[in-house]
DNA sequence: TCCGACATGAGACTAAGTATCAGTTAGAAT
DNA sequence: ATTCTAACTGATACTTAGTCTCATGTCGGA
């Protein structure tokens, strides 16, 4: 069964009607590249419109096809999601992502519940960086504010 | 050296000047909550521009000032900026905000670094709870989307 | 084939942030 | 103290991302 036939299932089990127009924002996704943005979407779900891709979007992600990537400046790109919980490297030069699903944060759920009192629920991780290819490409990027990072 | 002090200080040592708006601002976050957003600042600097506040807010940021706090729905709060690396730890209920330090990625940097040939530069964490008044006084909060939490 | 709930597109609206620009001012130089 | 100018400012127009509304369209069951 292909990626578009698992998705349009998906839609169907949840009660939701597989339209024109899910279906060209569903093509829209699978075409694609890895990650993209809601604007990205919209230019190639051609007539679909504005409310509806944003829609679409939304409900694309409660049923766990796609997921958000957040980038360091804080816009939305989105990527077909992968199964289960997992978190992104990002590529800050040319913004490429891959997933990874290594994440071992138990030990500090645990520290953090004891010390702080909170129940924990969930957490975000996205780790920036720069890809091979970029590097050979462009040894030296221009300097951008200084992040988080560690 | 008070806070503000060690700020105008830090201000004028990068050359920046110490103007009226600015310490209007400097007064709004020093006597704001632990976070808000450039909304809370922009009502409480009265009569300070809406570009200025944004202008200065990005400029505190650079110097390490304040720092950003992402929120699960992507929207941008600020708080004072503790030293050096952290994280936080966000309330889903209130809102609330905690640093912790704790941060053991570097095992997970090393084993991404070999395995995917990114240079890791940095990364972003943010923990999502409760906090223990909230559990107390909501036992049952309405559930939200869930997010990529573990 | 009728029907109602679901879905849609257009466009108005909101929120968050940026760009422009003429006028103001901090603070160094005189 | 006065002058000078780059840095700064507020007003406002603009952009971008996303939501809301509402009249219209359509899917698919009875």
């Amino acid at each position: 069964m292909s990626d578009l036939e698992l998705i349009i299932q998906r839609l169907g089990l949840r009660g939701h009607r597989v339209t024109g127009s899910r279906r060209r924002v569903l093509d829209a996704l699978l075409a694609a590249p890895a990650h993209f943005t809601v604007d990205d979407v919209l230019q190639r779900a051609d007539g679909v419109g504005r409310a509806t891709v944003f829609r679409t979007m939304k409900l694309l992600q409660d049923l766990n096809v796609v997921c958000r990537v957040m980038m360091e400046d804080g816009s939305r790109h989105y990527r077909i999601s992968a199964r289960g919980h997992h978190h992104h490297l990002v590529c800050r030069s040319c913004g490429r992502v891959e997933d990874f699903a290594i994440c071992d944060v138990s030990a500090l759920v645990q520290e953090l519940s004891s010390s702080t009192e909170y129940e924990i629920e969930g957490h975000w991780l996205e780790v920036y960086g720069r890809c091979q290819s970029c590097r050979t490409t462009q040894p030296l990027a221009t300097a951008g504010s200084e992040s988080n990072g560690s």
